[in-house]
DNA sequence: CTAAAACCTGACACTGACGTCAGAGGCAAG
DNA sequence: CTTGCCTCTGACGTCAGTGTCAGGTTTTAG
């Protein structure tokens, strides 16, 4: 398939797909008249691409860990191993940190709809 | 306090502080001469500035939902009170989202040990 | 009083993942 | 053949938060 299917199919734009490549995330073959040509495997490895991006990661941290998805098996060099570990826990570590916010945000929130409450309904407690 | 004082209790630097008064996040008293000073309320607030970033929050966005917690009561401006639940689930989903792509993460390092244990054991299964 | 340290404004640099435009070539359908 | 859409390379623009430098004033320590 040519490049603005991938695009289609993977839900990003021509130009990231062009930029994946710049930066060594994907490789096509090339018609004879210079034009990309995909499989559907790169399907598959731009939304593990783009899911890599959601979590925080930068284009030569994916390249470090792609060989973990490349070859299933084969001796996917340590340090791919390592990095993804890594990626992991930086994760989660990012997770506790948003659940943490998440917490505080939903003080908030009640406290401003416990005065709102008090506003409106000197006398009761806790509204729908 | 001074800018670098501030600085060092909320740990950022002092080029943000001016930088998020530029936006709007915070104000400062000017001392004759010039200079910005603070309380120790700007503390807390630099931190819930950061706090926000670090969720994804942009500074417009963080403009918007800074009047819930400048009167922990007053009529905090519906909107404000609506950004900040629109943003407290938009974080849920950012959650979520990590939660999943870390599962992926989880079962490619699973994949990859277990392909590299089979190389350096072909018959045994499950090495600690 | 003096020197060091902190502060001021203003402005330009940077990073990273794109958007977008220009100018040119490729390819299927009528 | 030509019309219209897709693709190519190359390059500059964008956004947002921050680093950094310049040139000057203020505060603090000795």
């Amino acid at each position: 398939m040519r490049i603005g299917e991938l695009a289609d199919r993977a839900g990003v734009s021509v130009r990231s797909l062009r930029y994946y490549e710049e930066q060594g995330l994907l490789t096509s073959t090339r018609s004879p008249s210079g034009q990309r040509h995909y499989t559907e495997i790169e399907v598959e490895r731009v939304i593990f691409i783009q899911r890599m991006y959601a979590a925080g990661l930068s284009s030569r941290t994916i390249i470090e860990v792609l060989p973990c998805t490349d070859a299933p098996s084969e001796e996917n060099s340590d340090a791919a191993l390592e990095r993804l570990v890594l990626e992991r826990d930086r994760i989660t570590d990012h997770i506790n940190d948003l659940v943490q916010t998440r917490d505080a945000l939903d003080g908030l929130i009640g406290m401003n709809r416990a005065h709102r409450a008090t506003l409106s309904e000197p006398a009761t407690s806790l509204r729908s």
